[in-house]
DNA sequence: CCGACTTTGTGCGCGCGTTCACAAGCGCGT
DNA sequence: ACGCGCTTGTGAACGCGCGCACAAAGTCGG
């Protein structure tokens, strides 16, 4: 399965979610891409890897392709994530919603400083980031979430990999060095920003050179 | 200049300001690829994109590689960006110190709900939404961050685009429809757990056919 | 039962981005 | 002054992913 078609289920499966509130029970391609930001033929065949769920002349059952979606993306079980780092955006992303009804579950929260721990962020503890052995065991934890500050993040990644985890998400603004077997996401604010003001910039460039 | 070569160049800019830290003068591709996460010569045909600023035997002059991303980027300039929705997440955003020295201002906080009117966030006071227009017109405000609810964020886009912003950073958990020469860019938590549960199921699901 | 219409699934060609490999260029030591 | 070693910049081949366009397949009205 091309890794781009992975990227893009989850933004589907939202699509879909919010097709299902409002009661409709089937959906073209057409109208699935429209929702999805993506062209129609891409769609189908991105849900073509997934198999033929589609009927021809109709379109697609919603919760069929919620399911299959679901199940491609390993969603039929509940992951147990650890969160490193309660600062600022640890704290946003503890309070984050959308984990329990997406099939994640927050296992701890850990943080290196020994002053915050017993402190309860959105009804968990603080733990100290030592405990990590313990609870990746205990709790069969498998995602990792470092939102700690860039100086500690390669730090904190070593021990998740020593511990076993091979898939993190990594929200401080560094670039991690693992082995290949593990893989990282990074989530990285400024970086985001800065694309923006390039393109803002060219824009702005252009209507400089063609004010007409 | 390739779309590919702009998402990279803010990576290799911090790598760069982390390696100006140490003392640092010249860089090698081969060392600022392995910073960056990147293979040599993707990095070396990146760079030349900007032009030819590179000493052969020797390297990168760090602080001129510095300045000449900064400048592709359109880092000379300070750019103003509103915040929408003062949510956990909001919060979060509005508290991130990683704005100021890259160049990125914070206008304003806007909130929808009058009862949060006048709160003081990160030292700014919390707006009305209703209050938009004029603080795009009055603060030069050309960056729009939407951290609402997902339902209220394509009415967020839309005033923002209507407002004349052309480039929004989308933090709610939507696909939102905008005008061909508007820029979204998505992050979203969720999609980026869902795909790291893709890779995380298929480890597993390997590791028990070929549990050798 | 049949024909017209709708929509899926996919084969094919194309364009972008990555990678390899090497010639050109620069500094340094002798 | 000259050659040696290191590093850049880039031409060329490769591979992936995208979009087009159409045949296959199913529905619905008559």
């Amino acid at each position: 399965m091309p890794e781009a078609t992975v990227a893009r289920l989850p933004v589907y499966l939202r699509a879909l979610n919010a097709l299902a509130e409002t009661g409709r029970t089937t959906v073209s391609s057409e109208a699935l891409a429209t929702a999805s930001g993506v062209g129609s033929a891409k769609l189908r065949k991105d849900l073509s890897h997934l198999g033929s769920y589609g009927t021809r002349g109709v379109g697609y059952d919603v919760q069929e392709l919620v399911f299959h979606i679901s199940r491609a993306l390993g969603l039929g079980q509940r992951w147990s994530v650890v969160l490193v780092g309660v600062g600022n955006l640890g704290q946003a992303l503890a309070g984050y919603g959308g984990f329990d009804d997406r099939g994640f579950r927050i296992a701890a929260l850990l943080d290196a400083d020994p002053a915050r721990t017993g402190e309860l962020v959105a009804g968990l503890p603080i733990r100290l980031l030592s405990d990590l052995a313990d609870v990746v065991r205990d709790e069969g934890v498998s995602i990792g979430l470092i939102a700690t500050p860039a100086a500690g993040a390669q730090d904190v990644c070593d021990r998740l990999v020593a511990c076993g985890v091979r898939s993190i998400l990594n929200f401080a603004p560094t670039v991690l060095q693992v082995p290949e077997d593990v893989d990282v996401r990074r989530v990285d604010l400024s970086n985001e920003l800065q694309i923006l003001s390039f393109h803002e910039h060219r824009k702005a460039a252009e209507a400089e050179v063609v004010p007409a």
